[in-house]
DNA sequence: TTTAATCCCGAGTAAAACAGTATGGATTGG
DNA sequence: CCAATCCATACTGTTTTACTCGGGATTAAA
């Protein structure tokens, strides 16, 4: 019942880009020794995010990688289904299509992983980075 | 965001079982052929669940595996516990000793993570075996 | 125009997990 | 006794994971 370094890595990094937005392209770099991940592999990582244009790149010297759209608007969920595939506790209730199973609705267990899902997927498609921001301000504040 | 097969089978299995609850001891063969699934792996996963006393087996002939407790007594969560380990997203927020990050409580995808964990955790405990067979048996009245 | 900071891409890889198989032994009802 | 069971351990092929490595392309700044 885990999820991969991918998805754990990978919205470490979205939320260290959320919360410079604005400032211009974060090269990768600077991420990985925020968050302390291996700057190689979270390349392979954000290239993910990129083809599924989640983040927008620059190029070249003072280049690095910016939101596609701002924190307001980038669901956690999101990140996850491009870093994890489509969110399902078993093939069988893909959020996509649904695989072929021989017994289908004879299928009580099914049911259970369809509410497993549901219930993540609404916890997932209901914190936008901005959120995760805003909690991270008042985390501060509450430590000061 | 994958479960084994492990927790797959084992509810399945599981499940069969409480069916049949009350009928004697259930041979695994019967289950494997029932919910599909191979034999001797189940045998792996059964003897999980044995050793977590949640079945009981009787040996020799006519034997096989009875519910260590009744179908209202077992709910899915232990079940996928016991076969899959301590729930949990990313392992930093493990049901059990919150493996120790150093950043603790500054990370914010943390707090995301508990939230998934709990959700989770929520839909598994809350489903009993009993309450799957009455959905079966619904089912069945719905097909008819 | 050079150089250094970046992003970009594909290959390779060691270790672990997964999903079983295989084999044989122990127990017991008929 | 014997056939149906459970029990235990070891083995195996495949896939996934979590990286590493090496180099190429792009561009701002000196």
């Amino acid at each position: 019942m885990r999820l991969s370094t991918r998805g754990h890595y990978g919205l470490k990094a979205m939320f260290y880009l959320a919360t410079r937005y604005g400032a211009g392209p974060i090269p990768l770099k600077n991420v990985a020794e925020m968050q302390n991940i291996s700057e190689h592999y979270l390349e392979q990582l954000i290239a993910m995010l990129r083809k599924a244009q989640l983040v927008k790149s620059v190029r070249g010297a003072q280049g690095g990688y910016i939101l596609a759209r701002s924190p307001e608007e980038i669901r956690v969920g999101e990140i996850i289904r491009v870093l994890e595939g489509p969110i399902a506790p078993v093939e069988c209730v893909s959020e996509l299509k649904t695989a072929e199973c021989d017994q289908a609705d004879f299928c009580i267990t099914r049911t259970v992983w369809e509410r497993v899902r549901d219930s993540i997927v609404q916890v997932l498609d209901s914190i936008s980075l901005a959120d995760m921001c805003r909690d991270e301000e008042k985390n501060r504040q509450c430590k000061e």
